[in-house]
Parts: structure tokens; sequence; C-alpha cells
DNA sequence: AAGTGGTCTAGACCACTTT
DNA sequence: AAGTGGTCTAGACCACTTC
């Protein structure tokens, strides 16, 4: 008697274990692993995501509508979507909706990008591409990338300035299966971030990046490219970037001259 | 017509603006900031936790138990507790309940040393304590910790080693109002984490820290305490450090070798 | 006025832990 | 069996945006 709870009917192909209640473990029989329904919302929206059913910039659905399509209550869609917005992959706005997150914005342009003045605001950066190339990925580089040593890449050597002043040398490795028509041209006449470049004409959008930083000195070549003396202390910055579900689909390795700019890090 | 809301007695001392829904903004008259119930909620538990009602490692009441002392719903006390727990200030333990967050776990111990081996696991670090004195504060570290120039902070040096290897060559300032009694003998004879020992011994609990990273070379005093060559490229890390209130309470600043380490960060 | 996300409540059931 | 956090639902009202 103590119970009259209201009841909606099953979501369709969902593994909700009866009842109005939730629960995470097996019910029935069958089946190995199980997880929250909002999990699994969330899983289904990131699929939609990363299909390109919405792509960046764009308004999903609402969260009624998400409820309504996927059979659960707006509260377990809207629990779902909370994680993503924690996650960064969408931006919610009041009254407005929520949007699939995109690079090409003012807000999400430093994320990727830690290097900051010591003082002052930041600028928009000088972008000089050394070289662009097709080759044959070394076995490092494959292996950060899960690919066959050897397997084509695209490499990229650029030098940005701040100021003025060469501060950052970089080498880029990306697959080449997924961005093949990419040329020198088109990341010398594109204005704004690469990973906006990315996200718009080659439909791969980096959610994720793992750093590893070490201190080491320039050598020769690399003094010359950023016009210092041989020995500076440079900071040294790789990083693999990852795209919907954990693909790694960059490697990057960055000197960055610390004389006038610092990596700004957040422990929390 | 179309309301017959259960309601619930008006909330103490609390900005609820009636009825039963929520509500961010002014309603009635008078007062000039509003927030959330749940934000009102989060800042009264963290109220708790800084004056040491519950002090880090134990249970704090249950999400019931804090429902009926502040006169709201389960769900609100839940919502607040899971920004807490998000912020690393409480852990959750299903069917436990929720505890105050510690630096004396194996979990939390990395969070403020992100040095990690190229190769291999994680040891216990050797620890050399070289210096620790009062002093007065020079202009900027003073201005770092939010104190005036010329008050008393204490002063301590010293070199962490890794595999035997020293790896780490640190100093540190902390008010000296604080940690009034902190001597070398302290230092050296406690194990574990530094945190943890400010923590339980002088009531001050580290939530967040600020980094800023950059190259620099060694210096002979310098190269001596590392045993490396002068001139070699050390990772300097500058860190200031917060307690509840985001006050400053430690600046750190430190000389890493990364000649068989590196400093990992996750971008997400 | 209608639609969207944001807050709040109440109640039910679940999984996990301890008694 | 009792208590705790974890999930799910339904419904109400709010603030913000657009029509």
């Amino acid at each position: 008697m103590v119970k009259s709870p209201p009841m909606s009917s099953n979501p369709s192909q969902l593994n909700n274990n009866g009842a109005t209640g939730a629960g995470t473990a097996a019910s029935s029989t069958s089946s190995p692993t199980f997880s929250p329904l909002y999990q699994q919302i969330k899983a289904l929206i990131m699929q939609s995501l990363q299909s390109g059913e919405w792509k960046p910039g764009e308004l999903i659905p609402s969260e009624v509508e998400l409820a309504n399509r996927y059979k659960v209550s707006q509260g377990t869609v809207r629990k779902a979507i909370d994680e993503l917005s924690a996650e960064n992959l969408v931006v919610r706005r009041q009254g407005k909706g929520t949007f699939v997150a995109t690079h090409h914005e003012a807000k999400a342009q430093f994320r990727f990008l830690r290097l900051m003045p010591d003082v002052g605001e930041h600028h928009a950066p000088g972008n000089r591409i050394i070289d662009v190339r097709r080759l044959r990925a070394p076995a490092e580089v494959a292996r950060q990338l899960d690919m066959k040593s050897g397997d084509s890449v695209i490499f990229i050597k650029r030098v940005m300035s701040f100021d003025g002043t060469p501060t950052i040398l970089e080498e880029i490795w990306l697959p080449g299966a997924i961005f093949k028509g990419l040329t020198a041209e088109r990341l010398i006449e594109y204005k704004g971030p690469m990973y906006g470049l990315f996200e718009s004409e080659f439909g791969t959008r980096m959610i994720q990046a793992s750093e590893k930083l070490r201190a080491i000195a320039a050598d020769e070549q690399v003094a010359e490219l950023l016009a210092v003396a041989p020995q500076t202390p440079l900071l040294s910055v790789e990083r693999v970037s990852y795209t919907y579900g954990n693909r790694p689909v960059e490697v990057r390795r960055g000197l960055y001259l610390t004389e006038r700019h610092h990596y700004r890090n957040e422990l929390s």
C-alpha cells in the first residue's frame, strides 16, 4: 500500500531494469555489462555528435524532445547532458537551448594553448608555415596514433609568433587517411585556430589531449628558427590529441620559448 | 487551478523565493545578491568544512540529515554535495556515506605532483631537507601570499629524489602566523606527503593551486644540489596554493630535472 | 505567449555497507 | 534490517530568449 508510483512505458531498447526506479547491475538474465540509464542516453547523444547528425555550433534537440525520443524522463536526459557539458562537448544556453561545442569561439581558443604572456593580454599569434608534406609515419608517431609504422601521415612544421617574436616551434603529425586534402595553402590562408579548420573541413573534432612537458636545450636548427642562441632552455610539449571514442588523431611536438611567456596550469 | 504542488515550510534564513519552485534573482524586494538554494547549502557545508566541524577523513552527516538540518529537500543537498565532490572537497562512498577529503590517501597523493617517471611506476620519493628557517617575506612572495612585505614567513628548501636520483629542488614559503611550530625535525621525521602534515598539524588544507611553468638553465648552486652540470635545462614550476575561500597559503618554486621524468598534463 | 534550460520538491526503488 | 549514496520519475515554478 506504500507504493503508487507513476509508471511510464519501458524505454524501448535500453537496458532499464523494470519499474520506475533506477538500477545498475543486471536484473533478468543475459547481457554482460549494464550501466545507468543516463549513461546510455549520454552514449546515444555522443553517437549523434560523432556521426555529425548535429554539427559543431548547431542546436541539438531540446531536453523535452530528447526525453520523448528516448522514452525517458527529462531529468534523465538532463543528467546525461550535464556530463556532456562538463566535458565541454556541448554548451548550454538558458532560454536558447543546447549547442554542440566548437573550436570557432574566443572562449574555446585557449583551452588547448596554455602558453600565456607574463604581462598583458593574449594577442592573435602570427603563423609561419615552414613545411607541409606527406610522409610515412615514424615508428614512435605511428605507435602514438595507433597506426602501423609506415602508414601515410601529414607532417606540418610551423613557427608561431607573439607580438612579432617567434615563440613556438611545432611539428605536427596527422593521419593521412583523415586529413587527405590538407595543403600548405589551406593552412596559410585559414584564419583562426587550427582545430577549427580540422573540425570544419575534415569533420574531426579534438575533444581531449594529453601532454608531457620537459625542459630541453635548443639545438642549432631550432635556435635559428626561434631566433635565439643555441642551448637556450626551451619548454618541450609533446601532445597526443583525441577525438570521440578516445581515438588518437594528432601528435604534436612543440618547443616553447618561455622568456616572456609561461605555461599556465591549474591544479584542482 | 493548475497548481496543487506539495509545499513544505520555507527554509529558515535561506533566500528561497517562496513557492515550491526554484529561482535565482530577487523576488519580493530588498537584498542585493541571490543565488540558487543549492549554492547556499554548498556554502554552508563549506563553512563547516573550513571551521573544522567535520575534519579531513571524517564522515559528514548523511544527505537526509543535512536536508532536515537545512530544511530543504534531499535533492537540493545532493546537488550541493555533487559540486563539492567534483571539486575534491569531499568523497562519496556508496553505502557508507560522504567523507571529508584528505591528503592522507594514495589516491590524492599525485594530484599536486605531476612529475611522472618516463618508464615504470612512481616510487616513494626521498626527501632531503636542506634548510628551514623563519625570515621576512620578500616583496614578491608577500604579494603572492597577500601579506605585507617583511611579514614573518617559514622558508623551506629541500631536494626530492626518485630511485636515489636527485630530481626536484624546491623552495617553499609559508605564512609564519599559520605554520608557527614548523621545524626541520618535524619535516624530516614526518612520513607521507607534506600537505598531509599541513592538514593534520596546522589545520590548513590545500584545495587548489595555480602553476606557472618555464624552462630555465641550472646555475652553479642548483647544479650542485641536483648533481648535474651547470646550464642543464630544468623545468621551473612556480606554484601558489590556496585553501578555503581562495586564500593563498603557500608559494613554492620547484626546479625539476626532466631527463628521466616528465610533467604530465591532461587537457580536457 | 511559447519554448528552453535551471531550480526545487517528493517519492520510489536500487546497490552497497554495516549491524 | 537499517542506513547510505545512486538512479529515475513526475510535476511545478523560475529566468531567459524569441516570436
